[in-house]
DNA sequence: CCGTATTCGGTTAGCGCTAACATACGCGCC
DNA sequence: GGCGCGTATGTTAGCGCTAACCGAATACGG
């Protein structure tokens, strides 16, 4: 049994004694086939362990069924589920996700880009709006349904599917100042990098501003999140401004860090200290007090673009209703913007009537 | 600027002057090329915006790089860890992963393994050894390198990288037979889908028949697992059987759950009881108490089996140095069995000197 | 000045498959 | 009988690229 040569097409043909048009009929269920020729091909198919060669069928201009998609890493939490939405979207259907990273690194997704396009994909989806002129110029000329997801706060290549994060972190910011807090920090990790957190804090700053309650004190850090580093960066920024009555922080992983640290140093969360965090990660239910926090919606984001990229990788080909341009409506997936659900959960003080806001 | 036909490595040959094959050169780095023809080339490939073609240079023979990968799902953490260690180690290289869920079923996998071989794939990573025989017989004809993950009780069809669950379960039953516990309980989510969970079950199981006290009680959902179902689950359990002592769960979230039941219960922990998990979740940190559980190595899976992939299929080619079997051994890239890491915590007792074990 | 080595570039064939166009045949109809 | 029509199959060309081979140009010692 060592026939580890390829089974092609051909062979499958000469075995049921057909053509090789017939049976890459009969493996594509198109045209017509009697009844009596299929059964034989799909027969001498199974008999020799024919596998499609789908390189050669996409260069002789079948349809293409890979998908590219671009995160940033996937060991943020928060992405792996918007790939679950993603691959639940795309299951029933002939696409397939084809994950690469960008490491939080335009120049690096430039490259993962253009390796993605090489492969002639179905549709590209992308993390953010942000991205080299280079990345935004192979997409526009490869005519390739592009969705760009999480953001939606600026102009788009193609499709769009997200929330606003500069209105997510005005939202926090506002429940924030809703509770009552004045003396308010804004504590961020990984923080030039992950722009959609510098986004989420600049969205904040803004508010508290135009408030007239500037933030009292600002903590980055390049580190990637974690609870230690959220315990330490709390640490650090309570020592050196010991009036803070409020801290924002960036993401949930180092708001439950701060929480655990304040907690031990019998700090009255909410009453003298609130603590909001962002994400909605659910493992984070087993703190022993429910974070404020917002859910981005990851998972609708995930379902949604993959929606997009099916509608217009798998209808393109419908003949052009009026104008030339026809096909130009099916490739533009169109945008849209979902609204960050936010939960006061019990480390920030209810509403305050009249205070903020 | 409408271009959005496709440019051809023709197109670029042609308006640097050069015929395809020069260009081809060029773009590949091979064979003998004047610098000042090599810029020209680079130049009009820049220009025209020129990217390449692999569906194009695969079929021609050239050297593939996508590699599929089959995870049970990416919800689960445990897989996104072992897929941020397999993208770490392919990203110096030419390769580049290719996603595919398998939804903890044997035939949807199938598919799923034809549609990756399609792909004219240069490794195949899959989780687990138990596939069915079309899958095997597959991936043995395509002579594609193949390494299975995780798990290493059993034969494997290429490569094998993983602990053995059997003995990290057993494992688990004799640290807790060391810490005196002899009323034991076994819970596990997901339970007939996940063949691993269920593997570490068995172990544990043996163990303590072994040691002549079989578990008083064994729970099974098919759930997916998270805090609340753990909750649930413990609740009913020790409503059932007050005098269990220790109960062994089949991962750390049902763990955690059960763990925050009992505390608000007011069991004594681990006096009273005991409780392990299993996966070494690093979230978890936040539980009041540290679990005991076990580290299964994911990350150093992943970038070991990524390793054997990059090892079988960039060096296939050297001259066979003996026998006419010479591409074999490249092809085949070894069994790699690691140890998984127990961590008491907080949540077992002390070692009992003379106990069990 | 020739022969051999060495570089640079071009030509041909073909990877495995599918669109697009034949071809062959049966059937009913005026 | 000739025509149109629909179904079932075959033939041709070519997708974009690369291996393998092949010439032309340059270099250099004798």
């Amino acid at each position: 049994m060592r026939n580890t040569r390829k089974v092609t097409l051909a062979d499958v043909a000469a075995a049921a004694g057909v053509s090789l048009m017939t049976a890459s009929r009969v493996m594509r269920r198109t045209g017509h086939v009697s009844a009596r020729t299929r059964a034989r091909v799909e027969a001498a198919a199974a008999e020799l362990g024919y596998v499609a060669n789908r390189i050669a069928s996409t260069l002789a201009g079948g349809p293409t069924s890979l998908v590219g998609v671009v995160f940033p890493s996937l060991s943020n939490h928060v992405y792996s589920e918007v790939f679950a939405g993603i691959s639940a979207v795309f299951d029933p259907t002939p696409l397939s996700a084809f994950v690469a990273l960008g490491n939080y690194h335009a120049a690096h997704e430039e490259k993962v880009v253009r390796d993605i396009l090489s492969w002639q994909p179905a549709g590209v989806i992308l993390t953010g709006l942000d991205h080299t002129e280079g990345t935004r110029e192979m997409l526009v000329t490869s005519g390739v349904p592009v969705v760009e997801i999480m953001d939606v706060d600026g102009v788009p290549i193609g499709g769009n599917v997200g929330i606003s994060f500069i209105e997510a972190g005005a939202l926090v910011a506002r429940e924030v100042l809703a509770s009552g807090y004045r003396r308010i920090a804004l504590v961020g990790s990984r923080m030039p990098d992950d722009l959609l957190a510098t986004r989420r804090m600049e969205g904040a700053r803004r508010v508290l501003q135009r408030a007239g309650v500037p933030p009292v004190a600002e903590l980055h850090d390049e580190g990637r999140s974690s609870i230690a580093l959220g315990r330490r960066m709390t640490a650090m920024l309570l020592d050196a401004h010991p009036a803070i009555d409020c801290i924002i922080y960036s993401n949930d992983l180092i708001a439950a860090g701060g929480l655990l640290h304040c907690l031990a140093e019998g700090w009255d969360i909410p009453g003298r200290l609130g603590l909001v965090g962002f994400n909605a990660v659910d493992t984070l239910e087993i703190l022993p007090l429910r974070l404020a926090t917002v859910d981005p919606r990851r998972r609708e984001i995930g379902e949604t673009a993959a929606r997009m990229i099916v509608g217009a990788a798998l209808a393109p080909s419908g003949p052009p209703p009026a104008g030339k341009e026809g096909g130009e409506a099916a490739r533009n997936p169109g945008i849209r913007k979902l609204a960050p659900r936010f939960s006061r959960g019990e480390t920030l003080r209810p509403v305050v009537a009249g205070a903020g806001g």
